[in-house]
DNA sequence: TCCTATGTTGTATG
DNA sequence: ACATACAACATAGG
């Protein structure tokens, strides 16, 4: 289920891995999270290799290790949760679980380093050479980045002015790493009705937009990408965000104390507050 | 049994 | 070619 700040917090579960050797890989190649890759590879290049760093943009974690070859090849291990993959840390010698398809073993630090997903949306990347994969390079600039400008965002919605906000919100090559939730609490904020079609918004709008987008992102990355990694579970943000309530049964919002409501909108399930965001102006 | 689920992609249609 | 909408992927839990 992870967006930004949780794939951030999940990739650093795996921060005890880091400069250690992995001796064994195991995998269980027909899982459908090996689709994107070549699992032969995995196995042939990662056993012997060691693991030297680790990074997350939008809703993509990559591991970078070193190969035992002579040549020390740059390996790029890319992980992508789906929704519902985990990474965890585990001691050495404890039972394989299900749903566990790849799990490198690092014997010199008594641990194993494990990814599961049981719904297998989830996906691995694999490429061994000193060029970054497209499926790294390829990631648009992050929402807390210069380069997210009110202007890129502008041009965004005016090329789909047809197409409701948060469908549009959902879309990485604009906002990497905005997911179900966190678009939700970005139209909340914006006091934007998430069926808005994107053309009709005044250019106000598209600043408050912009801005909260940016606020959603940086805050949730704080509260959550920073929090311990070690805990069973990442934390929740704060009772005053839309998030705490969109789920429950008569949730309210938080700050008109009105009921919210939810439909389908943009193809997923959408919480908002009419009394804050209205369709017409 | 039917419905839901914090994601992405392929395909059909406009 | 581009924008838009939606089924499909696989599994568990209410």
């Amino acid at each position: 289920m992870p967006e930004l700040a949780e794939v951030e917090y999940m990739r650093r579960r795996w921060n005890p891995g880091i400069g250690h050797l992995v001796a064994t890989v195991r995998l269980h190649p027909r899982a459908g999270v090996f689709k994107a890759c070549d699992a032969t590879e995995l196995a042939r290049w990662l056993p012997g290799a060691r693991l030297e760093s680790s990074a997350a943009a939008a809703k993509q974690m990559v591991f970078r290790l070193t190969a035992a070859d002579a040549a020390r090849t740059p390996l790029w291990l890319g992980v992508h949760l789906g929704m519902t993959g985990e990474l965890t840390v585990r001691p050495a010698g404890l039972p394989d679980k299900k749903a566990e398809h790849l799990i490198l073993d690092q014997p010199e630090a008594r641990q194993s380093l494990v990814f599961s997903d049981f719904r297998m949306f989830g996906q691995v990347q694999f490429h061994a050479g000193a060029e970054a994969p497209g499926w790294w390079a390829g990631i648009a600039p992050a929402v807390t980045s210069v380069e997210f400008t009110v202007e890129a965002v502008a041009e965004f919605l005016r090329r789909r002015a047809r197409a409701p906000l948060k469908a549009v919100l959902l879309m990485q090559e604009r906002f990497p790493g905005i997911g179900n939730w966190m678009a939700d609490e970005i139209l909340w904020r914006a006091a934007l009705h998430p069926a808005r079609r994107c053309g009709e918004l005044t250019p106000a709008e598209i600043k408050k937009l912009h801005r909260e987008t940016v606020w959603v992102a940086a805050q949730a990355l704080r509260l959550i990408g920073e929090a311990d990694p070690s805990t069973p579970q990442w934390p929740d943000p704060p009772d005053d965000w839309l998030f705490q309530h969109r789920w429950a049964e008569g949730g309210r919002c938080p700050r008109t104390k009105k009921p919210l409501e939810r439909a389908t909108i943009g193809g997923r399930t959408t919480c908002w507050s009419p009394a804050r965001q209205k369709l017409s102006r």
